[in-house]
DNA sequence: ACTCAAAGCGGAGGCACCTCCGTTAAAGTG
DNA sequence: CACTTTAACGGAGGTGCCTCCGCTTTGAGT
């Protein structure tokens, strides 16, 4: 809120070497779990793992979610990066259809976390700029292009899309049917696009 | 599926009256709970408040999910039930519309098991005849309604349609907008009629 | 009425979550 | 290099989840 230099508030410390290190080692360790899990994961045994107490684990990341986010939001480049080139190569419409297809292959790869992630994502509370807002973003952008191209409809908020991929990615993580996927996914763009053209 | 006088299988003794007894008790304090519920509700606590243990809970309700539904689908019957009368006044698509907005006003008002619902049914943990082949069964009549009048699509499963509407009510959950809610599912409306009239 | 198989009960126990706070050691200070 | 400050550590402890199993109660058969 205030104005800042962006380091920390005015008289903050910098951060000590073995917290970095620790938190380090807490994302490694898991990354590693999240992607190997079939199940939930334990918190307790990454903090073991990673070699430190379980208190340093939640000072770190106060909650699941934000364990979670932080391993999350390392791999959501590649997912929010492509929307420009995909926009340079396609029209609107199928930009943004075949970035939702890329979103839902990146999340059906995070089954360790996608119960979290999806709680977290319902409550609001994974609401940091570095991921819900990104994703946000990358919608709006391909909305707005697809607006001024009367291919998509222009009364759509990026909200509404990621309402209905919500949904989409939580019936079809259960089931394992990617054609079904497919399916809603083009049944989402039917919906997004301009009605009469 | 077998033929079967409506009691028990063949063999299987009448259920003891101290069982039933328990288990309506822990259904009856259980809605209660879940209704004045903010947060998400012990489950020992609702043992504790209906004067049986802990481990009685769990053979009646082996799940959370057990439980939430029981209470759920003794509520369900006013969301399937108003289906014939829907489809008897209005055309399958306005129906349809009438029906999903129903729903959402049912769901919206289920908050203390939002979290357990939303859970359960994308794991398909409920699916038992009694909840989730309900509401399949109501959304697959109106399908079809709509199907042979032509004004709705023919190529959709009713499971295409819940995941859709999961994702509108875990998200409008979270943010308190009933106007979103309103205008996403008039947006999957716009997704499910019939494209070329 | 009496018997007794088994349906049903309840809580101890093991695990995970998360908080709180006394202790440790990193980074400034003289 | 001592010394001080305090960020950071780590684990004990309280709570909830769920399972397992010895004890109790029910009710069908005689």
């Amino acid at each position: 809120m205030s104005s800042d230099t962006g380091k920390k508030a005015r008289g903050a410390r910098a951060p000590r070497a073995d917290a970095l290190r620790n938190r380090d080692t807490l994302i490694q360790v898991a990354r590693a779990a999240f992607a190997a899990a079939t199940d939930t994961v334990s918190l307790e045994g990454i903090a073991r793992e990673a070699g430190v107490g379980i208190g340093t684990l939640y000072r770190h990341f106060p909650t699941r979610e934000a364990l979670v986010e932080a391993v999350y939001a390392a791999e959501l480049d590649e997912v929010t990066g492509c929307v420009a080139t995909l926009l340079a190569e396609l029209p609107p419409d199928a930009a943004l259809r075949a970035w939702m297809g890329r979103y839902a292959a990146f999340v059906a790869t995070k089954r360790g976390m996608a119960e979290t992630l999806r709680a977290g994502w319902a409550s609001g509370r994974i609401a940091t700029p570095s991921t819900r807002e990104r994703i946000t973003a990358a919608i709006a952008t391909i909305l707005a292009s697809g607006a001024q191209a009367r291919s998509l409809r222009g009364d759509v908020a990026p909200d509404d899309v990621t309402a209905l991929l919500l949904g989409i990615f939580l019936s079809t993580a259960a089931a394992e049917t990617p054609e079904q996927t497919e399916r809603l996914l083009d049944l989402v763009m039917d919906a997004l696009r301009e009605p009469i053209p």
